[in-house]
DNA sequence: CTCAGTATGAATGGTAAA
DNA sequence: TTTACCATTCATACTGAG
């Protein structure tokens, strides 16, 4: 359900929008190539305003880093706002204040402490020379800028033991303030977050322009919300904020499975609760405290846990965040069968007796290739029958690792394309066709939802709209969403469907197309469009969601990835700030008009 | 340019032994 | 409680053919 590919062509959308179709900017344009381009000062510093930092902590951050390293500029804003943007507030004029919406939406309060070390950080010019700390062991690098941060020597050592030498200053940053918030019986909770800064890497290209537009816009919707929403927050106790790190339970079946005893009654925290409903899906095993996070975002909800496993042949760890009810949840029929041999029968005839597997690993992006496969037959060619020990436990480790199944004698293969549909839920041939190589189709599917999951936990809607819903479907990728809604025997009246994919797409376009929807099917191709004004004229103009589904881009989250696992801060990862935009507009705008 | 093929670990959590 | 080992994982980057 995310974002496939940068290659895709920008193409114009089937719905033609009133205004503003002229000021998109090419990626060339954006700030952050502007600024690779040649250094300019005016540019660099509204940049970085323009991502909600505050004037002084950017003019601070260039300073300390100098020009030319965006990358170490936005980690030292980073930090300072992980530390001091709480306080911000305090230094700022009103407008200021409400116009950056990027801040960390758990409006907190304020410590002396924390006002101490916002002014320290402005004020001090003695922080040692950055030559000098870069000839340090990393341990004593990291060491040094805590210390020139406020922290004394002794609770920064503490913190890099704690979390290791490795861990980013932010995170030591934050586990220092645990510590002292746990010391501190009385302490106010202050809520931890990064300032919520849409434009990462993924989505720099927005301009200024649209940006400060949106800002008025927030400015104008959010007034009300936001104060009512501070208020809350700061009436929490600090507890919320040193609770246990998120553990994932175990059997991983949420709230319960079809036909079994299920958890039917929960308490959403008032600020949760809809119109409109919303549905969050992410992988389960992300790094450390992204859920913890992503849960704080989004209402402070519990995720639900659930394993694919339990509804078809194949894993799939996910957690999943709504503000659903859970009464009366029920299947779609027919239930698929949950083993390989079922599913694939023509699998059964070669399976080996070693070969335990009954269910498979979770489907991914790519597949294996056909040399491994080939140097895997060889292996079994060249050993006895039944294989040596040594022998199948080298094949089996590699049928799991890339979900082989047996086509022949000492043969094995990857899934075809139409297999994996099959296991996801999705009718036959819907990634098919329409110039999509294989690959994409591995692809998109790889990053889609399991259908019959996510419409277990959907199938309450039926009930409740039986004429039909509005769906705001961000990130939809292959319409893994449409598709369980649609097999739920839910109208779907109007769908706004985003989707950085031009395949993705059209594969949901020629889904609407072939399963005859009378609704309306709105397609963009960039979560940024959504501002304040285009949700507000369509929510004017269809009567509001009922539905906010999305699964954020997982790429940095994702343990099979070796290169950029950088979290919720990754590149693509950080979309999932905008899926919080963009709900938490929804239910601003909507929240006005009833 | 697209497409297919290929090599490329580490973070995380579970379990059992020390 | 600590350590070691094991299994799993919505991926990225590069290459070469067409």
């Amino acid at each position: 359900m995310d974002w496939v590919s940068d290659n895709d062509e920008k193409d114009s959308d089937n719905f033609s929008w009133d205004t503003d179709e002229n000021d998109k900017e090419s990626p060339a344009n954006s700030p952050e190539k502007a600024l690779e381009a040649g250094p300019s000062q005016p540019s660099l510093y509204s940049h970085f305003i323009g991502m909600g930092f505050h004037r002084d902590m950017v003019e601070k951050a260039i300073k300390e880093n100098g020009e030319g390293n965006v990358e170490t500029i936005l980690e030292t804003l980073l930090t300072y706002s992980a530390i001091g943007s709480n306080t911000l507030s305090e230094h700022e004029d009103v407008l200021e204040c409400e116009d950056a919406p990027e801040r960390n939406p758990v409006g907190c309060s304020v410590t002396s402490d924390e006002d101490f070390f916002y002014d320290d950080l402005l004020d001090s010019d003695d922080s040692l020379d950055e030559d000098f700390k870069e000839g340090l062991p990393k341990k004593d690098q990291k060491l040094l800028t805590l210390v020139d941060m406020g922290f004394s020597p002794e609770e920064a050592a503490a913190a890099i033991d704690r979390c290791g030498v490795d861990s980013s200053v932010l995170e030591l940053a934050d586990s220092i303030h645990a510590a002292q918030m746990a010391e501190e019986p009385d302490g106010t909770g202050w809520g931890y977050s990064r300032p919520r800064f849409e434009a990462a890497e993924g989505s720099s290209y927005c301009s200024a322009r649209k940006k400060r537009r949106l800002m008025e816009e927030k400015r104008r919707l959010k007034r009300s919300c936001l104060s009512q929403r501070r208020g809350d927050y700061v009436k929490r106790s600090s507890m919320d904020f040193e609770d246990a790190p998120m553990v994932i339970p175990k059997p991983m079946i949420g709230f319960g499975l079809p036909y079994e005893k299920c958890i039917t009654r929960r308490t959403l925290p008032e600020a949760a609760i809809g119109p409109p409903y919303f549905y969050y899906e992410n992988v389960a095993l992300a790094p450390k405290g992204v859920w913890d996070t992503i849960s704080r975002f989004l209402y402070d909800i519990e995720p639900e846990f659930v394993d694919s496993k339990h509804f078809c042949a194949a894993a799939r760890k996910r957690a999943y965040i709504h503000n659903l009810p859970l009464e009366n949840r029920f299947p779609l029929l027919p239930i698929p069968a949950k083993t390989i041999q079922e599913v694939l029968p023509v699998t059964k005839r070669w399976w080996p007796k070693w070969d335990h597997r009954t269910q498979l690993n979770c489907l991914q992006t790519c597949i294996a290739s056909a040399k491994l496969t080939d140097r895997i037959r060889m292996a079994l060619e060249n050993s006895s029958d039944p294989p040596t020990p040594r022998v199948q436990e080298y094949v089996l480790a590699e049928c799991r690792k890339w979900n082989l199944v047996w086509v022949g004698h000492h043969k094995l293969a990857p899934l075809e394309p139409d297999e994996v549909e099959m296991l996801l839920g999705f009718p036959n041939n819907h990634t098919r066709g329409g110039g999509i190589s294989r690959t994409d189709r591995y692809k998109s599917l790889g990053n889609s939802f399991q259908v019959d999951t996510v419409a277990y936990h959907l199938s309450v809607l039926k009930r409740m709209f039986p004429n039909g819903i509005n769906l705001l479907s961000l990130f939809s990728g292959i319409g893994g969403a449409e598709v369980a809604i649609q097999k739920l025997g839910i109208n779907l009246n109007l769908v706004v469907s985003v989707e950085k994919s031009k395949i993705n797409r059209n594969i949901v376009r020629s889904w609407w197309e072939e399963t005859r929807q009378k609704g309306d099917l709105i397609d963009l191709d960039d979560v940024q469009q959504l501002n304040g004004d285009r949700l507000e004229s369509l929510i004017k103009r269809y009567g509001g969601f009922d539905l906010v589904i999305g699964g954020s881009p997982c790429n940095n989250l994702a343990g099979s990835n070796r290169h950029t696992r950088d979290g919720l801060e990754g590149q693509h990862s950080s979309l999932f700030y905008d899926y919080f935009r963009i709900l938490d507009l929804v239910k601003c705008i909507m929240g006005q008009s009833s």
